[in-house]
DNA sequence: GGCGTCGAGCAT
DNA sequence: GATCATGCTCGACGCC
């Protein structure tokens, strides 16, 4: 789906096919004045349009999804062999084997097992197994069993880049002109798109694109890829290390064999294949995506593919436009012209490098850059600059001048849109974690759980979204500004505290900032209660909010007891929360956190910390340092 | 061996 | 045709 920027005299025919569970897009806008409302399809949710639109307009839904039926997911893998051990090349080596597994969305079981197979097989238990002479007709039953079981979600492992396109182009080669009917449209087939996806934040990555038109397609390895820092990313290294499990012991070199072998071995086979299709559903169930990512595209307004094939930008060009259309605003479509510029960014205060025995209190700025952007209006809507303040006749409290030097009205004038898309985003982040903490249900608090990190991660990327120059509208001025604000709140805040909390004041202590990053500093009040300086800590974060303008707020979150400040972004220490207990060892920037080095040494720093931070024994890590 | 540059990978 | 930001450390590498 694209956005149409202006109206346009030609009419452009779209063909719709939107889930509205999973986007909530409710509203079409066919022309000026005519508003439609899609028929929904109450048993199936969706609404299929073909329409000449001028533009579309999105909200989140309002209607009680409870009674619509569970979407449907699908998982699959297939095996097939080739001549010489080489890796199958689909023009000419078979697919030997397809294993589908059918869950329904919330429930961890499989309502249905299937496998396909070429030749006989022993059975499987509580599993369908389908025999085939000829590998047309094994093609030709999986295109059948997707169209028959019409899963919502089509799940599996690196199904785009390897599993899809193989199945495709070998039924290419073997002339099967039906196979490619796997979507839910009549005359659309399924296609693998070669793409490449660039972006600063994730990396170059070639993929391809495949359509299933009314499915949506998932490929776990690269939700895993973009939402977690793995060593490995194979799926025998992903099981293991989210699931405890590990694939079925079978090497690459022993298929051709089990396959030409009996009706044993190509059940041990099959039983491979199955776990390979069942492995993705399992990590999904665990780490909750398909929950996270709806509540993503519903909290954005973008479609749920997008989320995974497009990069951050379009999600927050989507919730902008969105809130500028209710606003009456219009968007400019800028060129955007490439510039090496780089505005300045967050401060790092100097550390105070050296291993502290005494409880380091750690307070953080709840949302910085979202807070700063709200508490001092910045938006594209509310920048000025001298002319414009002049020709408004604006008086000195009527704007904002920022620590860089930029132009702001201030609320009271004109309220911006990023602030209240921000504001917007916070309070229904409350709602959803309220609400979190009240239900009971595991399934509708998953989701819950999804919403409020949803809205989360897209308060956060406000900021880089404007200072992104290859962007869709940059506007530096902004991010320069809410940098400089934070440049200017950290160093305020180890003011504060260093001119309150020292002897003269009659505390026991001078206390000291000793390192500090962006939002946080870390405090050494200089008592060695644990207690004392948790209720420092938290009278200090009052103390210092106090000097802010709402909704500016710093939190006392925990206490580092022990302390090894290395160097700046390279830290570790004990993580406490509560007096009587220690959380968990928490490493930044150190080896133990990095995977650009062998294992010997992430294990041996970690041994050695554990022995310096929780035994106490730096001595016995020295030794033991030697020993390697 | 010291110095500068570059890229990877992390912190926020 | 698309791509969120900057700051920082450390190791690899080239050079003299």
């Amino acid at each position: 789906m694209t956005y149409p920027t202006y109206e346009s005299n030609i009419p452009v025919v779209m063909r719709f096919m939107i889930d509205l569970r999973m986007t909530g897009m409710c509203w079409i806008q066919v022309d000026k004045r005519s508003c439609v409302q899609p028929q929904i399809n109450a048993s199936n949710c969706q609404i299929e349009y073909e329409v000449s639109y001028k533009s579309i307009y999105c909200h989140p839904p309002e209607q009680e999804w409870s009674r619509i039926p569970p979407l449907r997911i699908m998982s699959f893998d297939i095996e097939c062999i080739s001549e010489s051990n080489a890796f199958p090349e689909a023009e000419k080596d078979p697919v030997i084997q397809i294993a589908c597994v059918l869950v329904k969305f919330g429930q961890s079981e499989p309502y249905s097992r299937c496998v396909f197979t070429l030749n006989s097989c022993s059975p499987i238990s509580g599993t369908t197994v389908k025999s085939f002479d000829c590998e047309r007709k094994l093609l030709m039953a999986f295109t059948e069993f997707v169209n028959l079981s019409d899963p919502d979600f089509v799940l599996g492992y690196n199904i785009l880049n390897f599993d899809f396109p193989y199945l495709l182009d070998r039924a290419k080669s073997l002339n099967l002109d039906e196979f490619d009917l796997l979507g839910r449209l009549n005359n659309f087939r399924t296609r693998a798109k070669d793409t490449i996806f660039s972006s600063k934040a994730y990396g170059t990555r070639e993929s391809k694109l495949v359509n299933l038109d009314g499915r949506i397609v998932l490929d776990l390895i690269q939700v895993i890829q973009r939402d977690y820092k793995l060593r490995s990313y194979s799926l025998n290294a992903v099981s293991s290390h989210f699931l405890n499990e590990q694939k079925e012991d079978v090497a690459h070199s022993m298929i051709p064999d089990l396959f030409r072998g009996n009706d044993d071995t190509r059940k041990r086979l099959a039983l491979y294949c199955l776990k390979d299709a069942i492995l993705p559903l399992k990590i999904s169930d665990h780490i909750m995506c398909l929950y996270n990512y709806i509540e993503m595209a519903r909290v954005t307004g973008v479609p749920f593919n997008y989320l995974l094939a497009r990069g951050q930008q379009v999600k927050v060009i989507s919730q902008l436009y969105r809130k500028a259309k209710e606003d009456s605003y219009f968007i400019p479509a800028l060129k955007v012209e490439a510039s090496d510029e780089q505005y300045e960014g967050a401060t790092v205060i100097e550390p105070d490098k050296g291993f502290y025995n005494v409880p380091i209190a750690t307070l953080d700025f709840a949302s910085l850059y979202p807070s700063i952007m709200m508490a001092h209006n910045l938006c594209y809507t509310t920048l000025l600059d001298p002319k414009t303040i002049s020709a408004y006749n604006l008086k000195e409290s009527d704007y904002t001048i920022t620590p860089s030097g930029d132009y702001f009205v201030k609320p009271h004038i004109k309220k911006g849109v990023l602030p209240i898309i921000l504001e917007d985003l916070i309070s229904a982040r409350k709602r959803a974690k309220a609400e979190l903490k009240k239900e009971t249900d595991s399934a509708k608090k998953a989701c819950l759980d999804g919403r409020q990190l949803a809205l989360k991660i897209s308060a956060n990327s406000v900021y880089g979204f404007t200072g992104a120059t290859v962007g869709k509208l940059p506007c530096i001025q902004i991010s320069q500004s809410v940098t400089a604000f934070g440049r200017q709140m950290i160093e305020l805040t180890k003011e504060e505290v260093e001119k309150r909390y020292n002897v003269m004041n009659g505390y026991l202590h001078d206390a000291k900032v000793i390192y500090g990053d962006t939002d946080s500093v870390m405090i050494k009040f200089g008592s060695n209660s644990l207690e004392e300086v948790m209720n420092l800590g938290r009278e200090a974060s009052t103390f210092v909010t106090s000097k802010f303008i709402k909704p500016i707020s710093l939190e006392f979150e925990k206490c580092y007891y022990p302390y090894l400040l290395i160097n700046k972004k390279r830290y570790a220490g004990l993580y406490w929360t509560k007096c009587d207990q220690y959380d968990k060892m928490d490493t930044k920037g150190l080896e133990t956190v990095r995977r650009d080095n062998c294992r010997l040494v992430q294990t041996l720093v970690d041994k050695c910390l554990r022995m310096i931070l929780i035994d106490r024994d730096v001595e016995g890590a020295k030794e033991y340092w030697i020993f390697f």
